[in-house]
DNA sequence: ATCCAGGGGTCAC
DNA sequence: GTGACCCATGGA
């Protein structure tokens, strides 16, 4: 383990390790990264190269240690540009800080979940695939098949006994039967959804370099939707999630629905009205107010439900 | 047993 | 464009 691979990235303002560790350790159980204490190991492909690290909190500085042996060059860059993007640590959230603060029921998320950022999902198949898996079944049950689904057919890189693992790719997953999903209790028609999203990619009519391209929202959602198994909430949410749209909402999402409820900003789960005065009033950063919604479902206050 | 869960497709109007 | 209905499967 060469100099060159300790990197450090200086933390921007409202930022905070511990919350993004938090989000990322919630009561799940999450296939895709590892927490011990307060630091993060990952396994990822970068242009092709299967690294793993691990981040830690420096004060000023988060740490970043490459775990795989013999890291080519370039990866310490291209892990940093990763990590920045991943935490979106190169945004000035101050702007929605003070959306919030002018929102009697909301101003308190400035203090409980200060310096929680918009954690993404960088690859564009993982996030279509982790909704259809995610779609009208509960969480805890949503995040079983996706560890089926990993151990099964993605690949893994093991440094001291440990291994972690990397989603499927979409070759591998293009290539299966319903029957194979069946039994990982998947439903045929979830089976379905992935088998077909998986050829999609493969014969690259999908790719987060072709959504980025076009212009518009709209356009990237309509190109989204067009895909079978992808419906508004999938698309909203993959455009929130890996293409970094902050202007998306996941009309319908039961959390969603749960969180402007908890904070009585709705009268039931078809005051769209009210969701749309609220969200109004914090244009352009939609997403950001989605992900802090989400995050205030954890709050022992509103776990009665 | 019954209802719900971070939906989506289809089909009628 | 909207609404009713079906699809699936585990958890509470």
């Amino acid at each position: 383990m060469g100099p060159n691979s300790a990197i450090s990235i200086p933390k921007p303002g409202l930022f905070s390790f511990e919350e993004c560790l938090w989000f990322l350790n919630r009561n799940y159980d999450e296939c895709l990264h590892h927490i011990n204490g307060s630091s993060i190991t990952k396994a990822l492909f970068l242009d092709g190269e299967c690294l793993v690290f691990t981040l830690s909190d420096e004060g000023k500085n988060i740490s970043v240690k490459i775990e795989t042996p013999d890291p080519s060059p370039r990866a310490p860059e291209k892990l940093k540009a990763f990590i920045i993007d991943w935490l979106d640590m190169e945004r000035n959230v101050s702007p929605f800080y003070r959306l919030l603060k002018a929102h009697p029921a909301l101003d308190y998320m400035t203090r409980d979940f200060a310096g929680l950022r918009l954690i993404s999902i960088a690859d564009l198949h993982e996030t279509l695939c982790w909704c259809i898996i995610g779609q009208q079944i509960n969480l805890g049950f949503a995040y079983k098949l996706k560890r089926r689904l990993v151990e099964g057919f993605g690949e893994f890189a093991e440094i001291n006994g440990t291994r972690y693992w990397i989603f499927p790719r979409p070759e591998v997953l293009a290539s299966l039967s319903v029957e194979q999903l069946k039994q990982l209790q998947f439903s045929r028609q979830k089976a379905e959804y992935i088998i077909h999203i998986s050829k999609q990619f493969c014969e690259g009519n999908i790719s987060k370099e072709k959504l980025f391209a076009l212009p518009t929202t709209e356009e990237r959602r309509k190109s989204l939707t067009a895909i079978r198994g992808v419906g508004i909430w999938t698309a909203n949410y993959a455009l929130m999630k890996t293409l970094k749209d902050l202007n998306c909402i996941p009309h319908g999402d039961i959390g969603l629905l749960n969180a402007l409820s908890n904070h009585e900003l709705i009268k039931d789960r078809k005051d769209s009205k009210a969701i749309e005065k609220l969200f109004s009033k914090f244009r352009g950063w939609e997403s950001y107010l989605v992900f802090y919604l989400w995050r205030s479902l954890a709050v022992p206050a509103f776990q009665s439900k």
